[in-house]
RNA sequence: GCCGGCUUAGCUCAGUUGGUAGAGCAGUUGAUUUGUAAUCAUCAGGUCGUCGGUUCAAGUCCGACAGCCGGCUCCA
């Protein structure tokens, strides 16, 4: 462990004892560092309160103060067994059973506190210099849903007392930026009750920036040879049994759509709901589903026609909107949702091509993220995990798929994890991950490769041979979803915009009424070439309009008075200098923010 | 879905031990005509998330439900 992770890691060790001081009934199971801090899971029949928070942070910084020496010591799995079956600590046992034979069991002891672990730690109590206990959270025993829900503390420590204060200062500052907050304040996009839970209301301000998005993408698909579909937001069941996400995803998607002459019929049967919907699964019953992918409907484009080697690669684009059923609690302002638009494209291609056509789609990938300028993302490989039967298809394509993943990844020239059991249940992927402002991970960007589907609908073209051949097929959003995206760039932007993106570009500021004709008369000229602004017309003083104007984060004011009207200029002052830069003329000026807009240039900071 | 917390005006929030709802901003109207982050006044705005209960009386106490927030689980 590192310095910081043993410090923490400690810290969990002394929050236990100081628990068990305040409560002797209570149960442990885990307490390890973060990365954020560290937490310790407990089993009692008290609900932690705030107030506890309190009472075991006293109770820790006594601990400290004692100065307990950390002392490891190595003892045999009986020996151990004895020594928690003593002190009533069953999570403990089964702990103990999960270290593997062979395994030494040590124990790490502090005052009158030992637990089973296997280290390290510092040396004393007293060398946590800093530390604040944050959060109560539900955490079930070993993260499984079917066993017991335990109670987890949440902290953090640090070597000094400046590192966390600074620390909490940057989690405070970053909760500004918050997509869901800043969504409300700039008026981007809403959640309505009566729309329903998951399900994002873009406001006019949020639709630019959407659009302006999807523009960028359209030009970069017309570039690389891509055609545009469109697909409706329904299909029948039976297109989604082929495809195999009906009925295996059931518990995530919407439920089928039935019509009313077959639901009459069902009714007069006297048809249960679970009898429904075996009905629905085997096909007896047939109805529409609200589609939880593209994909298929992409199949069907292209097997609308025959196909030759001479076609391939076939690449087929849409911004296309999917609804999924996402548990409650998971929901999260636009970055987990229950209906969203994918700016999703697959492509048909021959074996050859894989490699290239993968290549492509992640060099599009990287061109979307240093277009916005962000930095801050891993790439994560997702392979199947050969334990889970969730995946379809034979394991050799599966073996292909990975390992034409893995090539284009190594050409990429980016570092990237490869982490099992993250595939898709049809292939295995390749995603770009960014963390929110909390620190929660968000995929957006994703490349799939999939061998199954084309087989599933039996799709083929007519190689150089003359025989038939079975396409691969390549799934791919540089977005992920406009929904979540959006909701990582208002936060990765602050709300502060690059003009191109920006709902308004330019604000005219008048310096008094008399002005008002003359301000809108330029800005009539700057709407002619496509900018987006507008006039602050209140009687108020100009500090007040910049103060607005501010607030709403819109990158370009331009004061106009006398002086200005009479020379044809304007005063500038642009949102990244926060001041007056100058008196230029307005000729100038759109010229200047024409060339920042259509070259999309980000805001030098 | 599970555990915990929260829900008062469009927004941000006050509201004592239960006695019948308040501020700032935004909005309206009027005055003011302003030189780089807030001019003044005026008016209007609320079934206190919903439903039920206790009580002479509920924003306040109790229960159910919904939504939101944090975490867990999940995320084709």
């Amino acid at each position: 462990m590192t310095p910081l992770e043993e410090i923490r890691h400690s810290a969990a060790h002394v929050m236990a004892t100081a628990v068990l001081r305040l409560f002797p009934e209570t149960k442990l199971d885990i307490g390890p560092p973060t990365d954020q801090g560290f937490y310790y899971d407990f089993d009692l029949d008290h609900k932690f309160t705030a107030e506890d928070l309190e009472k075991i942070e006293a109770e820790m910084k006594k601990v400290i103060k004692e100065n307990q020496k950390f002392e490891r010591s190595e003892v045999t799995r009986e020996e151990a067994a004895k020594f928690f079956t003593e002190r009533n600590q069953p999570f403990k046992l089964e702990r103990l059973k999960d270290i593997p034979e062979g395994e030494p069991i040590s124990l790490y002891q502090n005052g009158e506190f030992t637990d089973l672990c296997a280290g390290t730690h510092v040396r004393y109590t007293s060398q946590i210099k800093a530390f604040k206990l944050l959060s109560i959270a539900g955490a079930y025993h070993k993260g499984d849903e079917k066993n017991k829900q335990l109670q987890r503390i949440y902290g953090t420590a640090f070597p000094s007392k400046e590192e966390l204060a600074d620390y909490l200062m940057r989690l405070e500052e970053a909760q500004k930026r918050d997509h869901r907050k800043l969504g409300k304040q700039l008026s981007l996009f809403a959640i309505d009750d009566a729309v329903g839970q998951g399900l994002i209301l873009w406001l006019p301000k949020g639709a630019i920036i959407r659009q302006e998005l999807q523009n960028f993408i359209s030009q970069e698909l017309t570039r690389q040879g891509y055609f545009q579909v469109f697909t409706p937001h329904i299909g029948k069941l039976g297109l989604y049994r082929t495809s195999g996400h009906f009925p295996y995803y059931r518990e995530s998607q919407f439920t089928p759509i039935i019509e009313a002459e077959a639901l009459t019929k069902l009714a007069d049967e006297k048809c249960s709901c679970a009898d429904l919907m075996n009905r629905l699964a085997d096909g007896d019953v047939d109805g529409y589903l609200l589609k939880p992918m593209n994909c298929p409907m992409h199949i069907k484009i292209f097997d609308s026609e025959p196909r030759s080697y001479r076609d391939l690669p076939v690449r087929l684009a849409e911004f296309g909107t999917v609804y999924r059923w996402e548990q409650s609690g998971e929901l999260n302002g636009m970055t987990r949702v229950r209906g969203f638009t994918q700016d999703d494209a697959h492509l048909f291609c021959t074996p050859e091509q894989v490699q290239t056509e993968i290549l492509g789609c992640l060099n599009l990938v990287k061109k979307v993220f240093s277009t916005l300028g962000m930095t801050e993302y891993r790439v994560r490989i997702g392979l199947r995990d050969p334990n889970s039967e969730k995946y379809t298809g034979n394991p050799a394509n599966w073996e292909k798929a990975e390992n034409a993943l893995r090539e284009a990844a190594k050409t990429l020239g980016v570092p990237y994890t490869e982490e099992q059991g993250e595939a898709a249940f049809y292939g295995p992927k390749i995603d770009f991950v960014v963390k929110d402002v909390i620190g929660r991970e968000w995929q957006l960007g994703t490349v799939q490769v999939d061998y199954n589907l084309p087989e599933r609908f039996n799709l083929s073209y007519a190689g150089q041979d003359n025989r038939p051949h079975r396409p691969v097929m390549i799934h791919r959003a540089p977005f992920g979803s406009m929904e979540r995206f959006c909701g990582v760039l208002i936060e990765h932007f602050a709300g502060n915009f690059p003009t191109w993106l920006s709902p308004e570009q330019v604000r005219i500021l008048t310096l008094n009424d008399d002005l008002i004709p003359h301000a809108q008369q330029l800005e009539a000229q700057l709407k002619a070439s496509g900018i987006r602004t507008s006039v602050d017309g209140h009687s108020e003083k100009l500090n007040a309009k910049i103060r607005r104007a501010e607030l709403d984060k819109v990158p370009y004011m331009l004061v106009v008075g006398t002086k200005e009207k009479e020379a044809g200029q304007v005063s500038v002052r642009s949102r990244v200098n926060k001041t007056a830069e100058g008196t230029v003329a307005f000729d100038d000026f759109v010229k200047s923010i024409l060339d920042e807009i259509n070259n999309r240039r980000l805001p030098v900071t």
